[in-house]
DNA sequence: CTAAACCTGTTG
DNA sequence: CAACAGGTTTAG
């Protein structure tokens, strides 16, 4: 489901409903989903309390008082939501339960089972989680360097949209904004990076720090099922330009959306303005 | 590097 | 019934 201004979005949202709380039990009906298992949350979370939440690329951090910040990522499907009291009606798809102290429940909703959450000690989460060790600059302009993406981008010969989804290279962009950067940027998801002008590959970290930005701003993109922790739904699906959109015509040029495999990954363009360049890797 | 695996539901 | 789905890891 979710990319990182979706996550972001659950972030800011739990951080209203569920800091302050403290855990009395966590049980869960997919054991898989808790490394090391549920006895081993049991041990350390029971009687801590939750002092607040971050994020890092899609990473959840859950931040407590012992010491420990439990790391969880929502894969394709995960989703969190508070019930008010632990006693509230099941909903489907539902495999974790915290259960706090005030008798109110945090619920983890998988209908994929997918996700995961791990619990590390405070601090030590870049360098154990192996996915945040390798994890590569936020898409904010104080992190991400234009010059440094160019230089990793020129190094790949990988089609542009595979290097732009390795989260080594920048957080956080999932398969609905590679796409979407790439229309804004006028260029083929199928363009080798190496071939990318310097031009054009700061042009593209532009419009990725500003989708992202556009897409936390306006709640994240519900396609499928994305929700945040209140349940809402975003509102950036209303504002893309070719995700989802193949067959529709393009909003600059009228011609027909194409999808197509790249990567593995659906990928949506416009054969019009994101021609493929031919050029000579060298 | 590409393919498969992890899962289950929805869509064509 | 087959293909596909917001992601990542692991096997080949």
């Amino acid at each position: 489901m979710p990319e990182l201004p979706e996550v972001e979005n659950v972030r800011r949202g739990l951080a209203h409903l569920i800091v302050g709380k403290t855990v009395q039990t966590i049980t869960t009906d997919w054991e898989k989903i808790l490394i090391g298992g549920v006895q081993h949350f049991n041990q350390q979370l029971t009687g801590a309390t939750i002092t607040g939440i971050d994020r890092r690329g899609k990473y959840l951090l859950l931040r407590f008082d012992n010491g420990k910040t439990l790391v969880s990522h929502l894969r394709m499907e995960g989703k969190y939501q508070l019930a008010l009291n632990k006693q509230d009606p099941p909903a489907r798809f539902w495999h974790v339960s915290f259960t706090f102290t005030d008798a109110s429940q945090l619920r983890y909703l998988d209908m994929r089972k997918f996700g995961r959450m791990q619990l590390v000690a405070t601090g030590s989460e870049e360098t154990v989680v192996p996915g945040l060790a390798k994890m590569g600059p936020e898409p904010t302009p104080a992190t991400f360097d234009a010059e440094a993406f160019y230089q990793t981008v020129h190094k790949r010969k990988a089609p542009i949209k595979s290097v732009i989804l390795d989260q080594s290279v920048v957080a956080g962009v999932g398969n609905i904004y590679a796409d979407e950067s790439l229309w804004l940027s006028r260029l083929n998801p199928a363009q080798p990076a190496a071939t990318l002008t310097r031009k054009e590959a700061f042009q593209l970290h532009d419009q990725i720090i500003a989708e992202l930005a556009k897409a936390i701003r306006l709640g994240g993109t519900s396609v499928h099922s994305f929700v945040d922790a209140d349940g809402h739904r975003g509102a950036m699906q209303d504002q893309l330009h070719v995700y989802d959109r193949e067959g529709t015509p393009c909003d600059r040029c009228q011609t027909t959306i194409v999808k197509i495999k790249v990567g593995q990954r659906g990928t949506h363009y416009c054969p019009q303005c994101q021609p493929l360049r031919k050029r000579k890797l060298k």
